[in-house]
DNA sequence: CTGAAAGCGCTTACAG
DNA sequence: CTGAAAGCGCTTACAG
């Protein structure tokens, strides 16, 4: 009801003219104070600095970033949510970017298709790099990246593109050695709970497991397709247990929240014991795979050496933004046994 | 190897000027196309953005906002990621704000006085809005924020400084209703699961919930302290019950993710059976409390519509930066029951 | 080592 | 309704 609006909520911040006019120095100067790789005197840095956070200024990033063209923003796609791995991984991400000075600026997608729109955004933002979590482009999608100038890295994906950059576990080697833990046990019959059928984590470990099996002698594991990375999926794949000729007695499922539902849906809907009837391997060692309820024998993805690879390439994209792309398979962990699985001895 | 290192990786993003002259108008005509507000002829709009797409104009966030003052980005601190209600929460305020053109930049903190550091970063890029999650933030931050002329909600906390916004469910509400429906049960023992001791959630919800309790002719429930809002937490919880000189008979733990660790404790720890021997009830209705292992009673926090608040007053502080600060409570949903309660009749 | 000047890509009074 | 001009807060050749 005033009649006078109080548009100007705020004291108008402080830029580096005030500085400038504060320290009787020309604007230059104040600003190369901000550049590490500036020409300066060293005692003229320090005063700036110091004046500078006794009347709290710091350069505006914008108007930096429409002279430097680096904005010092990665843009964020996620879209597998429901999978406990990767808010971890997010919060991890973001935390180690602030280290070396990045911001992230986020974007959800839901479905498959709004990962492409979800990019788009965020390329309005100029982002030095677009990391995709648990996803995929389409190849149009990952071509405008190219001509915007940013480069994309695939987050534990392998991206059809080959001008992308990835970072993965490697995951037909994760499934190997699950195919060798299993038959080193004295498992028999083996099966593979698919999840998302053209991820490329999906693809991979499946390949390896059932490669793997077949040189070891056995009989390519059966496939019951869950069709999702999710609790839900897996304890619905439990049910299509019923329907097999014979029953596996070793169980790979797609990952560890997969393997979670499909455990609980073997004892609550067929009834059988786990591991006493039939052994369950996971992937990705989420933290819930340790909760004694579940006890889950899983393969720890090296989410670590993951989040160092993707933060030393982004430092070294900073530099260096012509970089020819690459894809990084890191190995995973051996298989960490717990309780959802037993050595089998045969008569 | 090559001698002229290839600097210019990105072809030159097309701007104003370039459209302007491609359409033979100019710099200022072609801006106002852009702005729902301006005054320009229909035709000439439809000109202006028909072209924009043909040749992929959109203007530069950046420069926009070095002039408008608007940053259309909201700052969004995370903290407590281990819970599994604020993923959730996460991706869909970041969907949501996308929809009324609002960018999210994301800040992790661990700890909780990151969260002051956090903002701070957050600070330089000038957010329209801050949301904290899960956190509360020293009356100095929030003294910066108010001073940077951010406002700052908080979302499921409420804060000790009054000036900032809050979104919250009802918690006493909460716990009120708890303490009916256990009493409504026959529960004559009650206790409460405590986790972080300064969330403002833990102590109304443990407040509506003794209250109650008290008022329905109980004694105050035994209070355990489980320190945090984890499934850790939980399960250690679960042990302190030993030390209890009269086991009760209803529990309510401060969330679902602390009630599923004290639930499986109970369980495995104690060899109690649930809910036979004791009741348990949680708070949130996180995907988890539905899973068949867990069936977990408790109650909806009323995300969509915390969420719905929250984009609301986002939109509105857009129009009216100065608006007066608010706390919103949002009743939660009743109580629902599933497998870890039941009835008990008393002879 | 420092300063004056141009310019990044926009928006917005101000004229017309 | 449209255009020319100033200016947002910076950085960076270019001189000195």
């Amino acid at each position: 009801m005033s009649i006078v609006a109080r548009n100007k909520n705020s004291k108008p911040r402080v830029t580096v003219k005030d500085l400038a006019r504060d320290l009787g120095m020309s604007v230059s100067t104040v600003s190369r104070a901000f550049h590490a790789d500036a020409v300066i005197a060293k005692d003229t840095r320090d005063v700036v600095l110091n004046r500078a956070r006794e009347i709290g200024y710091s350069p505006n990033p914008f108007a930096r970033s429409l002279i430097t063209k680096k904005t010092r923003i990665v843009g964020v796609v996620v879209a597998d949510i429901t999978n406990p791995f990767y808010p971890e991984v997010l919060t991890r991400l973001t935390t180690e970017l602030r280290a070396i000075d990045m911001n992230v600026m986020l974007v959800a997608a839901d479905q498959s298709g709004e990962v492409d729109q979800a990019l788009r955004l965020l390329l309005n933002y100029q982002p030095d790099l677009a990391i995709i979590l648990a996803a995929t482009l389409s190849s149009e999608a990952a071509q405008e990246c190219r001509k915007a100038g940013t480069p994309v890295i695939f987050f534990n994906r392998l991206s059809a593109d080959d001008h992308a950059f990835g970072i993965s576990c490697d995951n037909i080697l994760g499934g190997r050695s699950i195919a060798d833990y299993l038959v080193d046990t004295g498992h028999r019959r083996l099966a593979y709970i698919a999840a998302l059928a053209d991820a490329s984590t999906n693809v991979a470990r499946h390949r390896g497991f059932s490669e793997r099996a077949v040189e070891r002698g056995l009989a390519a594991p059966v496939v019951i397709e869950a069709g999702q990375f999710s609790y839900h999926a897996g304890y619905e794949a439990a049910r299509k247990l019923r329907d097999l000729k014979e029953m596996p007695d070793g169980v790979f499922c797609a990952n560890d929240i997969l393997a979670i539902g499909f455990l609980d849906g073997v004892r609550r809907e067929l009834g059988l014991g786990v591991p006493d009837d039939i052994s369950i391997v996971g992937f990705d060692d989420i933290e819930m795979a340790h909760w004694p309820s579940h006890g889950l024998t899983t393969v720890q993805q090296p989410i670590e050496k993951m989040l160092e690879a993707t933060v030393s390439l982004a430092k070294e994209l900073g530099t260096n933004a012509g970089k020819e792309p690459v894809v990084q398979m890191i190995p995973p962990g051996s298989v960490i046994e717990r309780a959802t699985t037993r050595r089998r001895h045969h008569g």
